[in-house]
DNA sequence: CTTCTCCTTTTTGCATACAATATGCGAAAT
DNA sequence: ATTTCGCATATTGTATGCAAAAAGGAGAAG
């Protein structure tokens, strides 16, 4: 299935990906090209997407924040070609994408690398993150209709629940619904936008970030709160808590950080590449 | 179709883009053994170096800033191929960047149009850009030297010409520059990228708008308080100062929105309707 | 007169061939 | 021994051909 020509000494080499037949789950064999492997049976059940590069982002944006393609990994795009049985078009477009979301970064004619966060980069995604989720909140507040809010509560339920099952991944899931939420019921798609992409470029850090018994239990409690606050309409209390609660997510993010050297690398990259200007 | 290249004046339709040369405007070939200059240890500048689908994506920034590619434009691929001439894989890959920086849309299957800005888009750019600038004027106030007081000192002076000489373009530049400096002694690149990325969808609108001479010699007034305010280092003010900068912006430029009719397609265009004929 | 259908034209998506650029290695020169 | 040069190779950038999807239009049916 897999090419056997991995050779994973030098840490920036490129990954074995794990593939399912091939990014969309539709036959390969559509066209004219008659030297392909016979697509695969397996993979079930995904979504027919009809644009093939969109397919691939989705494919890598996924790979990027499982962490298989690991922050500051070379992309290859003849092997990434190979694995996800694409041609260079559709890869190239969704490369593009990535790079535009800030997931990877493009160095012309020098391929592409997954973006990674030094310690610096954190402290000020976390900077604007903060400006970001507390305008949220107080729109939010401002803006949320009752349904919207009782919505809010179920999740949170579901969270409380997934809390006490330890469920950690249940726990991430919900997570990332409520706070998607709260930015959507301030009602300013521009500024869900810039919450979304820069909360891309986090994931890839957050999703190993493993919280201890005594965060969790706060950061559970931290919601509720919130919860409480939007329904009160309390937009400050609302934007101090998510503030807060933020605080306590950088705090875990840098501890990792910390521990996994995975900062190592940005610097040195920034260093030779003169990025293109946006 | 319309192989007629006459410049059209109805937004959607295809426009012939005024092209020179050619897009880079730099021979093409450039040998690899051209002679190094012998190692300077001194910093000699770099070579300039131009990749296609960069070239066409500024182009198209241009054209687009400036209003020759109008919002909610039709951007024909063959046809822009022919007027830039170039192939349409780096015309293509310059759309997947205007896009991932909202500067273009596009539509699977059904190719791309210039974003264009309803009223409600601009509220919500401007809510977003309030709290951007509020963020950067906080941090700048913290984080800038003198030295980088006194550039901006300097831009300042040289805007306060510009108004003096009536120079509404030069003033325009200064003024973008200015602001683009404020945001920069943040210190925090990704609130800086934010910002741009922002500002870039604004341009389109603000390109047009014509100051009249009160709201031009306020601007002008506040500007001059924001340096006194950095220069104090206090940041609330800053902060303040850059809110009600931004909301005299605001309101020229929904009053410029209000008066030509540019919003009209907005909504038509995400729900997916293609009109051709107005 | 409207609407539906089928067919033609146009436009977009993908694959691939070819060109330009970067990179690594060994030999030659100092 | 170190540096520089030249070549071989790998990798990225661009052009183009083909296929599929959408748009447009003519004609038949209601």
């Amino acid at each position: 299935m897999q090419t056997d020509s991995i050779a994973a000494s030098r840490v920036d080499q490129q990954v074995e990906v794990p593939v399912r037949a091939n990014v969309q789950g539709r036959p390969v064999a559509r066209s004219r090209v008659a030297g392909r492997p016979p697509a695969m049976p397996t993979d079930v059940g995904v979504v027919e997407r009809r644009v093939l590069h969109e397919a691939v982002a989705d494919r890598l944006r996924e790979l990027i924040i499982e962490g298989v393609l690991a922050p500051g990994a070379h992309l290859n795009e003849r092997i990434l070609c190979e694995q996800l049985q694409v041609s260079r078009t559709p890869l190239r477009e969704a490369f593009r994408t990535l790079a535009g979301e800030g997931v990877i970064e493009l160095m012309p004619n020098r391929g592409a690398v997954v973006a990674a966060l030094s310690r610096d980069d954190l402290e000020h995604a976390f900077e604007l993150m903060t400006a970001l989720e507390g305008l949220a909140g107080e729109l939010a507040a401002k803006r949320a209709t009752a349904a919207e809010v009782r919505r809010l509560r179920s999740l949170q339920a579901e969270m409380t629940q997934a809390h006490s099952r330890r469920d950690l991944p249940a726990y991430y899931r919900l997570n990332r619904a409520i706070h998607a939420l709260i930015v959507g019921l301030a009602g300013n798609p521009m500024l869900t936008e810039s919450h979304s992409r820069l909360n891309a470029r986090l994931q890839a850090v957050r999703f190993r970030s493993n919280l201890n018994r005594e965060k969790w239990d706060a950061a559970l409690a931290e919601h509720a709160a919130m919860v409480e606050a939007l329904a009160a309409r309390d937009g400050a209390r609302l934007a101090a808590l998510l503030r807060a609660h933020l605080a306590g997510k950088r705090a875990t993010a840098l501890a990792q950080l910390d521990g996994t050297g995975t900062d190592r690398d940005k610097a040195s990259h920034r260093a030779g590449v003169q990025e293109h200007r946006p």
